[in-house]
DNA sequence: AGCTCTTATGAATCATTGA
DNA sequence: GTCAATGATTCATAAGAGC
């Protein structure tokens, strides 16, 4: 299979235009934050940031497929000592645009910086939005299953009489549980809650997330041959991350020395020395980079 | 020091105008949330939550202090496969009425319910929304301060295993005493993301907010003899951690079952027969319960 | 007392059925 | 059609019972 990675060199709003409608399974994007990372992408006033995004937002609307997911990390900065309320006023614009608001996944950020204010700790939690187009979209849910709880050890060894039947809550309360279900299993659902460090080999880019948040998100909403795109591309990890996942994947930056950095990377196809038995290399797969 | 605890029967719109203005020093409450606890609250319909209960939040405004605090847990639930944006609106709403959205903690509900659906995971998480009157408020920091990194809480874990083990064999050895100066030492602040789990009590009656999250927020934002106000207090847990805490508390609630319960497990003033030692408990405390 | 094991329980959400 | 009621599904925790 060839995984292909596609990279546009421009803004993303023109850019956008150069993709195929209803061409993508799932958008992961870490867009600039409002006045944010003013050397390097100039800032987008907090008052303006939901006025500059909807454009865009409206062309991914229109790429995505059907099925598909938007996973949007963001968080408002606090100015003048508020937090400001530019991304709740942005879900509310988006679902005008007909978004769906489907969730709201927490990044608990393990490391976050240090620092004291006299008025709040360190922000440690980031949000990531996921927007859908439709009620029906695809999730592969085992793909991220954890491993069950300590507890589940112990308490399945000897399954009492209850534990062989469905036992209702007593309350009312409409959940009750089966025991004896859990017995050969050893993995279980995830929560909406990830627990993530943050990158610690701060690349040149400026505000990075951890392979494994994209990688997460990827391995829940896509499958191989799927295609990932992300529109404020920066460093590349989300499409480094998908290309290893044999995902093909399109990136966009307008800041040329990031599209060179990540174009640079992504070109030398390496011979594939890698562990045969790493997850996301099975077979040897065939790379091909369109730069355009 | 006398510790008052007056409760309050009745809709919280009418019972708040019996407060005096300006005399609260933190609000911590946790309405009912929409459609949600029907078999007890009449459950308010999502379209119709903010319209309720900004008059609600108006006249907190009233009654907080200018330097004081109101955290406000909530969650939006999940309408017709779509997060619903009420709680979006309604801070929006309060903003317009001269509340600062201060800043947004973080409920991490360890233990969340199970469930499992095609479209989403267990929702683990809970807002507690931060506002405040000014900018400038009361904070305490240093009181909530935690144990630095997690290496010294896995350290802290085995030292009070061996600890147990050793009081078995040899009493009086003064082991913990050397823990505590040693906690004292690497002590750095908290971020905004609390790692709770819910109450899962067996008792009479419900609690839907385990103890320590107000006792966070109580310790964080007031000092002793300060005032607490719970206007929707269930089962009482704010107003018997702030007793705890030697802080004076008003608790309101609409429901005679529970505000009879509060009442009477505050009624019977017991012989201060507690070990000295305990936290809140340095000194012999006198309290009053005020019922009206 | 201390340990292990058992039991209860919770701000849920979705698909299906019936009115 | 839309809306309401019912059934099915699921963890992790703490209290309590038992040894």
């Amino acid at each position: 299979m060839k995984t292909k990675t596609d990279l546009y060199l421009g803004d993303c709003t023109s850019e956008l235009e150069k993709i195929d409608d209803c061409s993508v399974d799932l958008i992961f994007t870490s867009p600039p934050y409002a006045d944010q990372r003013q050397n390097t992408y100039g800032g987008i006033h907090p008052d303006k940031y939901v006025a500059w995004f909807l454009p865009i937002s409206a062309r991914l609307f229109q790429v995505l497929k059907p099925t598909g997911s938007f996973i949007l990390n963001i968080k408002e900065r606090v100015i003048n000592g508020e937090r400001s309320t530019y991304v709740m006023e942005l879900i509310l614009a988006m679902k005008k645009q007909g978004w769906l608001w489907t969730e709201e996944y927490m990044w608990h950020k393990k490391n976050c910086y240090p620092g004291k204010w006299p008025n709040r700790f360190r922000d440690s939690w980031e949000r990531l939005l996921h927007f859908t187009k439709e009620k029906k979209f695809n999730m592969y849910q085992e793909e991220v299953m954890v491993p069950i709880g300590d507890w589940a050890k112990n308490r399945l060894k000897n399954l009492s009489d209850t534990d062989k039947t469905r036992d209702e809550s007593k309350v009312g309360s409409g959940f009750g549980k089966n025991i004896s279900n859990w017995l050969n299993r050893d993995m279980t659902y995830p929560t909406n809650v990830l627990h993530l460090a943050t990158e610690c080999n701060n690349k040149n880019h400026s505000a990075t997330f951890p392979a494994e948040l994209p990688e997460w998100f990827i391995k829940l909403f896509t499958k191989e041959g799927d295609t990932v795109l992300d529109p404020f591309m920066g460093s590349g990890t989300t499409n480094f991350v998908a290309n290893k996942m044999r995902r093909h994947s399109i990136g966009i930056e307008i800041i040329p020395e990031y599209y060179e950095m990540v174009k640079n990377k992504l070109q030398p196809v390496e011979p594939y020395l890698l562990d045969p038995k790493t997850k996301y290399e099975k077979a040897k797969s065939e790379r091909r980079i369109a730069v355009r």
